[in-house]
DNA sequence: CCATCTTTGTGCACGCGTTCACAAAGACAT
DNA sequence: ATGTCTTTGTGAACGCGTGCACAAAGATGG
C-alpha cells in the first residue's frame, strides 16, 4: 500500500524483521497483563502460549533485541515489558489526531488501549461544521479547516483516517502537507503518499471477505466428503462449467 | 489467535496461495469501481496501480484463477469481477452477526461495505439488557441470552465479535458451540478455538504501535544524520526528507 | 566442585512469496 | 499472410520468515 510508486524489498528497520515488530504489542500486551498479577519471570514457552505464537519464534524475536533472558529461568517479566516498550517507543508521548467522526471515529476517540500505551487524542476533527464543538468522548470536535494549525500546536505526527473513501486522499494530502508522517488509514481507498510517510490500512470488509472465502472452501470441502447423500439438487446440471473453473472447480454452495 | 494446535501447515487453500487471497478483496474493489466507470478493459499495469501493487504479482495472483486476460489487451473488467467474486465466494448471501454494541459494533453495523459485497447483518447482539429491542442502524439489539438461537434459526456462520476483552473468550466460545466457523475479532484478546475455526483478528492499538516504531526510528535517523543542532521536540517532525519509510507490509492481521 | 536439569539463544534447512525477465499469444495493420 | 506491437502468463532466482533441534549457559542440589 502506501506510495503509488514501487516499494523498497521489505526493509528491515535498524535489524528488526518487520514481522518481529508486528508480533512486540502482542507480547507486551501478554507480559502487561502478567506485570498486573506480579508474576517475576516467565518461560517463552509459557509467554509465547499466552501470545499465541510459537516458543521458537518467541526467543528468535526477542534475541533481535538484545538477550534479556537468562537460561534455566526465563524473562524477568517487568525489563522486559521495560525495553519492548522503549523499542516501540511507547515511552514517550504520541500526540494523535482523529479526522472524520463517525462511528468508527467516535468508536476510536473512546477506545482506552490508546492512553495507555502512550497514544494521547490530542484533537478530533471532521468537515460536518453541525459537529464542530460536539464533545466526543470528552473532546471536544474540531473543524477540518483548523487541520494544519491543529497538527501544527500539537506536535503530531500520527494521523487517522475514519472519513468516507472520497475524502480519504485530500484528508491525507493535507495531513502529509501539515506535517503528519504516520497514517492509520480506516477508509476503504489506497493512499498515494510521498516518500518517507508510512501508511497502515485497515480494511473491515476485506477482513470479511477473506473469511467468507474460508469459509466457502470449508463448505465445499464438507460436502465433497460426504457420502453421496442428497446434496441439494441430486439429478444436477449436465457438465456445467464449460470452460473457465480452473480445473477441479467446485461451484459455489451455501452451507448453514 | 488460534492457539489450541497449531493449524494446517500454512494451508494454500485449494492452491491458491494465502497471500493471494487476501489481495484480491483490493483487485475487486479497483474493479468495481472501473465497472461503474463503464470501463471496459483493463491492463494488468493499470489495475496494479489502481490497486497499489505491483503489475507482476498482480499477474502471478490473476494466474492462480486461471487465465482470464488477453494478451496484448489487458482483462475484461465484467468477466474479472465475476470470477473474483465467485472465488471469494461473494455471489452468495452471508449473514453475519456482531457481538458487542458498543461505539465499534454500532460503527460497523452501519457500515455499507458489508451490505454491497454479500455480508447481511442479521442480528446485534449485547449483554446490556437496557440494550435490548434498541435499534442501530435499523437493526433491533438483542439480548446475548439468545445468542444460540440467533445463529441457529438464521444460519450464521461468521460471528463479528467487538465486545470488551474480558468477555470476548466467552462470546467467542458460545458462537463456536453454536455453529458459527469464522470469527473477526476486534478484541484485544488471543481467542483460543478449536481446529476447523477461523479467526481474524484487528487490533486497533496494535496498528499505532506498529506506526510508533516507525516514527521513532524516523525520529532517530534524522536526529543522527542531522549536524549537532538542537534537534527541538522529538515528536514533531519538520524536514521532511526523502529518505526511506519502510513498506514491507506485514498486516496485524493474522489469519488463524 | 561436579552432576544434573532447565531454558535460552541460534545455526540451519525449508517453504512461501516476490520480483525479474522473457517467450508465447493474440490484436491490428498492411 | 505476414510482420509488428502490446500485454499476458510463467520459469527461475532470490530473500524473508518459520520451525527444528541442539549446544551453551546458568540454576540447583549433593
Amino acid at each position: 500500500m502506501a506510495t503509488g510508486r514501487n516499494h523498497r524489498p521489505a526493509t528491515r528497520s535498524r535489524g528488526i524483521p518487520e514481522a518481529t515488530v508486528a508480533r512486540l504489542p502482542l507480547y507486551l500486551r501478554a507480559l502487561t497483563a502478567l506485570s498486573e498479577r506480579s508474576v517475576p519471570t516467565v518461560s517463552s514457552e509459557e509467554l509465547a502460549t499466552a501470545a499465541g505464537v510459537n516458543s521458537a519464534k518467541l526467543r528468535k524475536d526477542f534475541s533481535y533485541l538484545g538477550s534479556y533472558g537468562t537460561r534455566g529461568v526465563g524473562y524477568d517479566v517487568e525489563y522486559l515489558v521495560y525495553q519492548i516498550s522503549r523499542e516501540l517507543g511507547l515511552t514517550q508521548d504520541w500526540p494523535v489526531v482523529i479526522v472524520g467522526i463517525g462511528n468508527l471515529g467516535a468508536a476510536l476517540a473512546n477506545y482506552g488501549g490508546f492512553a495507555s500505551r502512550g497514544f494521547r487524542v490530542a484533537a478530533l476533527i471532521d468537515a460536518d461544521s453541525s459537529m464542530t464543538g460536539k464533545q466526543v468522548a470528552g473532546i471536544a470536535v474540531q473543524h477540518v479547516d483548523d487541520l494544519e494549525t491543529i497538527i501544527d500546536t500539537n506536535g503530531v505526527s500520527i494521523g487517522v483516517i475514519t472519513t468516507p473513501g472520497g475524502a480519504a486522499q485530500q484528508v491525507c494530502d493535507r495531513l502529509v502537507a501539515a506535517g503528519v508522517t504516520s497514517i492509520l488509514n480506516f477508509a476503504p481507498t489506497v493512499l498515494t503518499v510521498p516518500e518517507g510517510v508510512d501508511v497502515r490500512k485497515v480494511d473491515l470488509s476485506i477482513e470479511l471477505q477473506i473469511l467468507a472465502f474460508h469459509e466457502q472452501r470449508k463448505a465445499a470441502e464438507e460436502l465433497a466428503q460426504e457420502p453421496p447423500s442428497a446434496a441439494g439438487l441430486p439429478a444436477a446440471s449436465e457438465g456445467r462449467r464449460g470452460d473457465q473453473g480452473p480445473d477441479g472447480d467446485i461451484p459455489a454452495v451455501m452451507p448453514a
